[in-house]
DNA sequence: TTGCATGTTCCGGA
DNA sequence: GTCCGGAACATGCA
C-alpha cells in the first residue's frame, strides 16, 4: 500500500483518535520492526507520555510523544489502524501503542518498513536518512533546482526519496502518463515545458489522492487498470506496456509517451 | 513450484 | 562521485 497518500491516511488515523492520548504501555509483538532501538528504550521514551500533532515527511509518518518521536515507516504492507481496547490481535500485528480510549496498531504483513525513534526534533533526519523535501509542497523552482542535477532516468529521479520524498512505483507512474513523459526519459533531455507539466502532475496527482488515502482506481487512473491482463491506456486505448525501468515494473502507454 | 508485489539498502561494475 | 542493475530482505498470493 503505502505511498505518499496511504501515508498521509495513516497520520489521519493518529490524528483522530490518539491525539492527546496518553501511552500506558506499547506492546512489541514483533521486536524485528524495531531499529535502532528495542522495546525497552522504545517504553522509556514513551509511556505516560501524550501524543502530539502527528507530521508526514515523504512516506515517514513522525508522531511527537513528549519530546520524543516515534517515526513509522510501512514498507509495502504496512498500516495504522485505531481499534477499541482489549481488540483481538491481527496475526501481522507488529507493535501496538495501549491509550485508555483505544490502541493504536501498526501493522505489516511482509515486515519490510521500520519504528524507530528520536529522542528529539534534531534527531529525526538522521533517523529517516536524508530525505529530500516532501512532494507534496514542493515548489515549481524547487522541481527544476532539484532535476537540474540529475543524469538518470526521470522514473529513477522521481522514486529517489534522497532527491524528493513521498513518491513510489504506481504514483510515479501515474505522473509520467498525465505528463505524457517516457519514464526511461533522461532528464538531460526534458525540455523547461515538460518539467513543467510533470511538476502539475506531480500536484495534480497528490492532490487527488489525498482525500482517498491512496493512489485512486478512478477513471483516469493507470492504478484502475495497470494489473489487468490485457491493460489499455484510459485515455487512448492503445495496449499499455511494461517493462522494467529503475527497477520497478514501470507501466505506460507507448502513444501518449513516447520515448 | 515459480514469479511477482505499492519499499529500501547494499554491492559491484560502467 | 554518479548511476544502473541485481540481489537481498520477509511474506503471501496467483
Amino acid at each position: 500500500m503505502p505511498e505518499l497518500p496511504d501515508v498521509e491516511g495513516f497520520r489521519r488515523v493518529l490524528a483522530a483518535n490518539a491525539v492527546g492520548e496518553r501511552i500506558a504501555s506499547v506492546e512489541v509483538l514483533d521486536r524485528y520492526m524495531l531499529k535502532g532501538t528495542t522495546p525497552r528504550a522504545l517504553g522509556e521514551a514513551v509511556n505516560g507520555e501524550r501524543f502530539g500533532e502527528p507530521e508526514r515527511h515523504g512516506k515517514w509518518l513522525i508522531a511527537p510523544v513528549g519530546k520524543a518521536r516515534v517515526l513509522m515507516h510501512f514498507g509495502m504492507t504496512g498500516l495504522l489502524e485505531w481499534v477499541r481496547r482489549g481488540e483481538r490481535r491481527h496475526p501481522h500485528d507488529r507493535v501496538v501503542f495501549l491509550c485508555a480510549a483505544g490502541e493504536l496498531v501498526y501493522r505489516n504483513m511482509r515486515r519490510f518498513g521500520a519504528i524507530r525513534l528520536a529522542r528529539d526534533e534534531r534527531e529525526v533526519g538522521r533517523e529517516t536518512g536524508g530525505l529530500g523535501p516532501d512532494a507534496q509542497q514542493l515548489s515549481r523552482d524547487d522541481f527544476h533546482a532539484l532535476l537540474a542535477k540529475r543524469r538518470g532516468s526521470i522514473k529513477a529521479a522521481l522514486m529517489d526519496q534522497r532527491l524528493l520524498a513521498g513518491l513510489g512505483n504506481l504514483l510515479t507512474d501515474e505522473i509520467l502518463w498525465r505528463a505524457r513523459v517516457n519514464p526511461r526519459t533522461p532528464v538531460p533531455e526534458l525540455s523547461s515545458r515538460r518539467r513543467d507539466r510533470l511538476h502539475d502532475a506531480v500536484e495534480a496527482c497528490i492532490r487527488e489522492s489525498i482525500p482517498t488515502g491512496r493512489v485512486p482506481h478512478g477513471r483516469d487512473w493507470l492504478t484502475r487498470v495497470r494489473d489487468e491482463r490485457d491493460a489499455r491506456c484510459p485515455r487512448c486505448g492503445s495496449r499499455l506496456r511494461k517493462a522494467t525501468v529503475a527497477g520497478r515494473t514501470a507501466c505506460w502507454c507507448p502513444r501518449c509517451q513516447r520515448a
